[in-house]
DNA sequence: AAAATATAGTACTAGAATGGTTCTATATGA
DNA sequence: TCATATAGAACCATTCTAGTACTATATTTT
């Protein structure tokens, strides 16, 4: 399947929630945002603190906020974050192999893995949340054709 | 990480040694030729069968074939034999998704995965075992020189 | 015809990884 | 001082994966 931790997916999904405004939200809240289970979206929101995605702020009404501007945050980070760096194939980032000198793949997989980084890199947080098909707000219309 | 499954960089492994010739390898020889254990090779190879990209000659004497060129044959193809459908995350392969109306990033995910899809279905068997430094043998030089 | 060699397919087991929870400590606001 | 939050570590249970074993079948060799 070649499949992100969970941890990892729904690390995307309390950034991109987050994203949407620069408030302090409690894990209690982002939980309840996106029914989870609070233990869990804590666990994952200390991850992000640790690696300085997220900041938190402590004691009552505390919480959590983006460390960035979500348009400088990429998936990689979180990604990278949650799992670790991308590594396709051992060899693809371990700094040797015992097969080394016969083995002839290992440039293509860094080289995959470097595809794959990438196309996780170009994604930001903004592009992340932008709506895909962007719901107009008809009733500003009708108001103006019913004055008319 | 976001790892291949080790049995689809081994089935990478086992494919590009067979694809060094049009022979039949029994299962044993693969298995002693890449340092695996042979039990595994014998799994790899019958998946890969199972999937069209291998055939295989029953009996003594038997073994296996690749099913086509190396060049027709792709990363994805063997990945997509061992680990199943590249899907990054579960809503970027799913059909539905419980939080499908309130969720912007599925589309991404889709696009994420299809750029991960097309990198591996870029390279074939043939660039895999291509010589990172092409070895050149310089004896025919020297002799060249030599009968000058 | 029998023995040897090889694949086909299924089922099983052990171990690792992952997801998720719980507990204790600490900080802050009311 | 109490209620509310995060910090961090440790823990457990379940799932997944890798690897093995076993039975059946096909083909070559003797």
């Amino acid at each position: 399947m070649l499949r992100l931790s969970k941890l990892a997916d729904y690390g995307c999904q309390v950034m991109a929630y987050m994203a949407s405004d620069k408030a302090i939200h409690s894990a209690t809240e982002v939980a309840s945002a996106l029914d989870m289970a609070v233990p869990t979206v804590s666990k994952i929101l200390k991850m992000l603190v640790r690696n300085k995605l997220v900041v938190s702020v402590l004691g009552a009404k505390g919480g959590y906020t983006l460390a960035r501007m979500p348009a400088e945050i990429s998936i990689a980070d979180i990604v990278g974050a949650m799992d670790g760096p991308i590594s396709i194939t051992e060899c693809s980032s371990e700094t040797s192999c015992a097969r080394e000198s016969q083995c002839s793949t290992r440039g293509k997989w860094q080289g995959i893995n470097l595809i794959i980084q990438d196309a996780l890199d170009k994604v930001s947080l903004v592009e992340m949340i932008k709506p895909k098909h962007q719901v107009i707000d008809t009733s500003a219309i009708r108001t103006r054709r019913a004055s008319v």
